[in-house]
DNA sequence: TATGAATGAGGGTTCATTCAT
DNA sequence: GATGAATGAACCCTCATTCAT
């Protein structure tokens, strides 16, 4: 019963004079990876976010429902980023290192929602999870072509098992909110070019 | 103020006339896995072990000690398997090939506790959190030690940051708790095999 | 984290149709008086005000605020009164006298009250008790000083410790909770009489 | 269903190599003293004591059975210690005024039961509550009869309430518990002293 | 004489959600 | 659009006591 959040209320920012919907997905992202799902309150969250109860259950149907919303926003700027790399002209190769390089940028760049996604994914509703799945699935399924493409090319180890790949690389991905930090020695950009060189290594044939 | 569980009890197995404590840390790792730390209620571990509140609370000193005992079990578990491997009187190549295979396949043989360990190590207390990163850390080291002495020996590529590529795998390895299935076409040592050679692959001069 | 419970609801009566927080006070006084803090549960607070226990977390912190609360609203109601008489510009016999009997009086309308006060103190958390303790102390400071007067001016007799004489005289009045019973054969102001006679001589020239 | 606790062990120290049932009530009485009876734990007196449950439980039939054997103790001895003072030859003055002196001191020495008494009292089971104060009350008239003794000699004012007069002093007494420390400025024959003058002052006539 | 595993009832507290206003 | 009082169910944990050994 979700009602239509990203659409409703005026401002787009998410400072404190921010739409108030707009200020409680943001409060909520970061308080679920401060301190995880089911140990954030929604009464932590509305205080954090200056409105009552009453307004966010005004604005979402439940709890349960900003946890949707906000694997909502990372699926959807990951799918349109990832559908634009793939979609260039250029090599295979260039074209997956691209595609690589990016995730784990805009995974660094939105670690909260990196954090959240594979720590409170199973504490979604039944139907929502597979809703998440089925998108996180396509999502899959474009990078795997990826690889899939460069295998008939021939530039890739055909031996390999496509959805395994994916499925070794995405690991490394999720794992990232797990350890880096903003305020570590490294930057997003040198993640991103040595997990994207690890990759290609791992893939291409000698 | 945990009591010493593993010592106490009688027998080892985990079946129903298993001892009280093991029979506990059976179910509850169960549980944990299949519904996360907070969606556990100690009444549903205690009805799966066919005890009373009680009894769980006489043996463990809470909830909280619970799941620090199941991440003991398989951190002590894997230390010693690397710890193995490592002291092996081989190539490097091997040793890192064997080392990155056999953490695939322990993950997948418990995988439950491979389920666990990524998602619910942030609702453990802060300092027994602390306790288990730090042994956690250790582990890496070792794992990490077999990247520097490959690169020092020539045979992996010297541009690579070795805790990266450790970072890298173990993302991989924690990931296999979101999508490996027991009844599905991969056998554990099939993606053992895999994983090692996509490490493998990442890591070496071409 | 206690809210604000003496200026929320409307009502101020005691009865059935007083407000929410209001009830749960009286309640919790007469019960607390009855049968001790620790062995009286919120459940019976509740059931017998009326309410759930979510109502009465939305206006108490803690079962130990609840206690706070009583102590506060007695120790206002003392200080008030004391510091009334204190300031007469009178005998400091007379005064001595009336501050005495007062007290009694007192103690004796709020029985229940004077039976929490001394039974239950140390059920309370250590930083509350420290802050009931604190306005405890300068209650008896000021009655304290009307000892002193009256060994300035003469009438009392010099060689008696003031704090000494106060401590004498505070027990015998938290006493009263012990034994008093409002359908005895003596009247407040009877009692109120007697022990303020008992005080005036104990501590008069002769 | 109390055993005959007093009577059983050999020992008749307090120290670690006493008797168990000596130990268990000098740590009980500590506890209950520090924490109050209800938030001492079974589990808390026996560690202390150096023992087990089972050992507890075979010495005394219940938690309340230890109050009850320490209620019995200081009421046996100032029983005893009241009844020779009184049965002296001497000027009624003076037995008052040593009765008074010697039950501060005795409640000074043991000023964890003084403590314990009158704050646990309630916590007794009814009927030993009942036989509890049965036997203070036997105290409390012995006492009482001093008074009316001063009376009828013409030493004490008449006007006065006899009973009344006991529970005014008792009260201060019951008190000590509250305010007294032993590291404080105050011997325990500074305050007999004071509070025996106090006490004769108040009822002596002018 | 003493153990300690196990019970079972109840403890205080939290919380997502509802609804009259 | 928004409030916040109130619900009711579930939560983790404690504890005096029992009993087979």
């Amino acid at each position: 019963m979700a009602r239509n959040a990203t659409s409703a209320g005026g401002g787009t920012g998410t400072g404190a004079g921010a739409a108030v919907p707009e200020r409680l997905l943001a409060e909520a992202t970061r308080l679920f990876a401060e301190r995880g799902y089911d140990r954030t309150s929604v009464q932590e969250i509305v205080e954090a976010a200056g409105v009552t109860k009453g307004a966010l259950y005004h604005y979402f149907g439940s709890k349960d429902d900003l946890l949707h919303e906000i694997y909502g926003r990372v699926l959807r700027l990951q799918t349109e980023r990832l559908d634009a790399i793939v979609a260039r002209d250029t090599d295979v190769r260039g074209r997956l290192a691209e595609a690589a390089a990016d995730v784990v940028v805009t995974s660094i760049q939105n670690l909260d929602d990196t954090k959240i996604f594979f720590r409170s994914m199973h504490q979604l509703s039944p139907e929502k999870q597979k809703a998440v799945r089925a998108e996180r699935r396509r999502y899959h399924e474009t990078f795997r072509s990826l690889i899939e493409e460069g295998q008939r090319d021939g530039h890739f180890r055909p031996e390999l098992r496509p959805d395994l790949v994916v499925d070794f690389f995405f690991g490394s991905v999720h794992h990232l909110g797990t350890w880096y930090r903003a305020d570590g020695p490294l930057s997003a950009d040198q993640v991103a070019t040595e997990f994207s060189d690890l990759l290609l290594h791992s893939v291409q044939r000698p």
